[in-house]
DNA sequence: CGCGAAAACCTGTCCAGACAGGTCTTGCGC
DNA sequence: GCGCAAGACCTGTCTGGACAGGTTTTCGCG
C-alpha cells in the first residue's frame, strides 16, 4: 500500500494548503527520497492525483496543483441586474452556488443595472463562465448585447437565463435556459376553461413598457389553447397599468368584460387585485385572477393567487450544467433548454362560474360550499389533458390534507 | 516509442477481430515475450487501451476486450414508425449513426407502425438507449405510451424526437428534442407581414385528423406574432383536406378570403398548390403559400415553396448527446432541448401585394420586375427584427451547398 | 545591460526482476 | 459423480536504474 500511502499523504498536504504558495509539488526524485520509495511508486501516486484532477504535470517542468486543488477555485459569474427586485433570484443563486461549489467553482454575483461595469469586473476577475439574466428588451437590448460581446471578446462563455438577448423569434448565439411559457399559458387556459371562464384578458401593461418576450409567449399559449378548445372570443389584451382604476373600470364594462384576467407576473396581479377591490369587484367571484412566477406575495396576499411557479431548482441546475458543458466545449452550437413550469392553483380562480356550466368536467356544485378548503392545490385532470410528474409541485400553505383528496 | 508501438499493434489486431473469439488478450508476460519489451512497457500500452475503453483488466484473470472493442459494440435503437413517409428521417438517421458510431454504438433502426413489436425487438437486442419519434397524438397516443413504458420497465433510457408523447401543455417524464415551432410560426408571420400579407390562414386539415401539437405551436406563433404586430384580423383555421377543391373555393370567397395560407407541412402545401391551380388561383400573386419541413418537394415543385427547414444536423446531434447523457445518468430530471428552425424563402411568397404597402420595410418596387432573382434566400432584416447566425441557413437551389436531404 | 548558450533540473519512457494476492483449472480424495 | 484443495496462471504493486528530451535557471560573453 505504498503508493496509496504517498497519495494520501500528498492529498492531505494539498488539502492543508501546503503547496498553495507556489502551486508546485516537489519533484518525483524529491518525493522518492522523502518517502523512501522507487520513482515508479511515486509516479503511480501522482498519476492518481492527476486522474482525480488535482494535479497537472508538465513535461520537463514538474508537477503542479490544478486550479481546483488550490483554494483559488475557479470562478463563475452570475450577473442578474434585477437581483434585488425579486426574491426568486435569491433561490436560484443559492442553488447555483451549491452546484457550482460541487464542481470546484466559486460564484461571483454582480447585480445592478451597470452592465458595462459588471462585464469589466467579471473579465478582470477572470471568471471562467457567466450566467446572465438579461434586462428586458426595450430597457436593455443594447446593454445586454454589449455585455455579451464584452465577455465573448474575453473568451468567457455565457449562458442566458430566462430570456434571450435577441428579440424572439430570433435566437442569439448564446446558450439559453428558459421556461416553456407557451405551455404555461396553455395550462392557465385549460384551468380557466375548467372553471367556466371564457372571456379571458391578459394585462400587458401600457404600450410604453415595450415588448416582453416571456409575456408574449405566455399570451400565445393562453390565446392558442382557448382557440383550440373552441372559444371564439379572442383574448383581450389590456394595455394599462395595474393601478389604473379608471382604465380597469372601462375594461370591465359591457358584455365583453373579462371574467378572468391573466397578468404577466405576480406583482402586477397583486396590484390589480387591489385595484379590482377598489372598483368593487370581487376575486374570484366577479373575475378570476392569475399571476406568474409564484412570488411570496402571490401566496400571502388577500386572495391567494393562482399562478405559475418558476422552477428555481430546475433553472439553476440546467444553467450550471449548460455552463460547465460550454466551458468544456466552447465551440459547439448554441443550445436551448426548455423547462416545464407547474400551475399552482389557489383561491383567485377557484369559484365556478354559476351562470354557465363548464365545458369540461361537471364538478360545479361539489366545491361551491367551501372554496377555502381548496385554497391551494395543483392542477388536476379535466383541467389539463394529462398529468405528468414534472408539471405538478406540492405547495401546501396551511395543511397538507386538502390537496387533491376529493378532486382526483 | 515502444509502448505506443505495442498499443498500435494491439489496436490493429483488435480492429481485425483477432481476439473476438475468446474476448481475451494474451497475458502481459506473453506480450513481453512477443514484443521483446519489459512488462512495464506492455502494461503502459494496455493501460492506454483501458483508458480508451477498449480493454478491461480483471485482477488475477487477465485482460479482456470490452463490449465496445468487440464488434459487438453497444446498441442504440432508433424507432421511427413514419420513417418511410419522409426522406427527412433518412438524413437524421445518417447523422445519428455517424455520431453514435463515434461513441462506440451501433444503431438499430426500427420502422413501421407495430410499436409493440419494435419495443420487444429493442429489448431483446439489449439496446442501451432508444431515440423515438412518436406517432401523432390521436393515431398513436396509447401506443406511444405503451412503447415508452415497455422500454422503461426494461431499464432502457428513451429520448423523444420532434414531439412529446404527452399532449401539450403537459410534459412526459422523458427527454425531448424538438424544434421551436412557436418561433418558426412567428418568423413566418414576420415574413408575410413584410410582403404585405395580412389575411393569413392556417390549413389545419379536417377535424378528424386530431390534434397535432407541432402544428398547434406553429399556429400559436403565427397568430401571436400577427396580433402583436397589430393585425386585427385573426388567423383563419381552414378545416379541410388540401385536395378538397370545393372547400377551398368556399374559403377563397368574400372580403375575408386569405392572401396567405400556411400549411402544417410541405406535403399539404404541395397538394394545396395543385388545388389552388385547379381553382384558377395563382401562387404567389393571388395567395402566398408557406409549408413546413423543407422536404424536397418544396424546392422542386412548380412554384418553389417558402418553408421552414427542419435542422436535421442539430436534431440528430442534440438527440445523441441527450441519450448518451441519459445513459450515463439515468436518474436526473427530464430535459427538453429546443432547436431553432430557419425560414427558407422561395417563390411562393415572393410577390409583394400591390394594393397595400407593407407596414415594415418599403422595398415594394425593387423586386417587382424580377421575382425569379429572389427564388431562394433566407430571411432578411425588416422581415424579422434581428438576425442571428443560428437562424439563417444558405440553401442554394442548384449548387451542392445544401444539406444532405436533397439528393439522398 | 541584454542576449544566448550551457547547465541544471524535471518528467516521459523504458528495462529487468520480484513478491503479493486474486482467479481459474486440474486432479485427488471421498 | 461430486467437492475441495493445490497449484498454475495472471494482474497489481514495488524496486532501482537508465536514457531521451523538454523547461528553467544560470552564467558568461558581447
Amino acid at each position: 500500500m505504498k503508493s496509496a500511502d504517498i497519495r494520501e499523504a500528498l492529498l492531505a498536504e494539498i488539502g492543508a494548503g501546503k503547496f498553495a504558495a507556489t502551486g508546485r509539488l516537489p519533484s518525483e526524485a524529491a518525493l522518492c527520497r522523502r518517502f523512501g520509495a522507487a520513482r515508479g511508486t511515486v509516479r503511480e501516486a501522482l498519476a492518481a492525483l492527476v486522474r482525480a484532477g488535482l494535479v497537472a504535470k508538465r513535461n520537463g517542468a514538474g508537477s503542479f496543483l490544478t486550479r481546483m486543488a488550490q483554494n483559488r477555485t475557479g470562478l463563475i459569474g452570475l450577473a442578474i441586474p434585477d437581483y434585488d427586485r425579486y426574491r426568486f433570484f435569491a433561490t436560484v443563486r443559492d442553488r447555483i452556488e451549491a452546484l457550482a461549489r460541487r464542481a470546484g467553482f466559486d460564484v461571483r454575483l454582480v447585480t445592478g443595472g451597470d452592465l458595462p461595469h459588471a462585464a469589466r469586473r467579471l473579465v478582470s476577475e477572470r471568471a471562467e463562465g457567466v450566467i446572465f439574466r438579461p434586462l428586458l428588451a426595450r430597457r436593455g437590448a443594447t446593454a445586454n448585447r454589449a455585455f455579451a460581446e464584452r465577455l465573448k471578446s474575453a473568451g468567457i462563455p455565457l449562458v442566458l437565463l430566462d430570456q434571450d438577448i435577441a428579440a424572439p423569434p430570433e435566437r442569439s448565439e448564446y446558450d439559453l435556459v428558459a421556461v416553456n411559457n407557451v405551455n404555461a399559458g396553455r395550462r392557465i387556459a385549460s384551468h380557466l376553461l375548467a372553471r367556466g371562464r371564457r372571456r379571458v384578458a391578459f394585462l400587458m401593461g401600457p404600450r410604453t413598457n415595450g415588448p416582453n418576450p416571456n409575456w408574449e409567449n405566455r399570451l400565445f399559449g393562453l390565446t392558442g389553447e382557448l382557440a383550440l378548445r373552441g372559444v371564439n372570443q379572442a383574448v383581450r389584451i389590456l394595455r394599462f397599468e395595474p393601478g389604473n382604476a379608471a382604465a380597469l373600470r372601462r375594461a370591465m364594462l359591457g358584455p365583453r368584460r373579462p371574467d378572468a384576467i391573466v397578468c404577466g407576473n405576480d406583482e402586477n396581479a397583486v396590484a390589480l387585485l387591489a385595484t379590482l377591490r377598489g372598483a368593487g369587484l370581487r376575486v374570484p367571484d366577479d373575475v378570476a385572477l392569475v399571476g406568474f412566477d409564484d412570488l411570496e406575495c402571490a401566496r400571502f396576499c388577500e386572495v391567494p393567487l393562482t399562478t405559475v411557479r418558476q422552477p428555481a431548482q430546475l433553472i439553476a441546475s440546467a444553467a450550471i450544467r449548460m455552463l460547465l458543458a460550454r466551458i468544456r466545449n466552447p465551440e459547439s452550437s448554441p443550445r436551448e433548454t426548455c423547462l416545464p413550469a407547474p400551475l399552482v392553483v389557489r383561491d383567485s380562480t377557484e369559484t365556478q362560474i354559476p351562470q354557465r356550466a363548464a365545458t369540461g368536467a361537471g364538478n360545479t356544485s361539489r366545491n361551491a360550499g367551501n372554496p377555502r378548503s381548496f385554497s391551494e392545490r395543483t392542477a388536476t385532470e379535466g383541467e389539463t389533458r394529462q398529468l405528468a410528474a414534472t408539471d405538478v409541485q406540492r405547495n401546501p400553505r396551511s395543511s397538507s390534507g386538502c390537496q387533491g383528496s376529493s378532486m382526483k
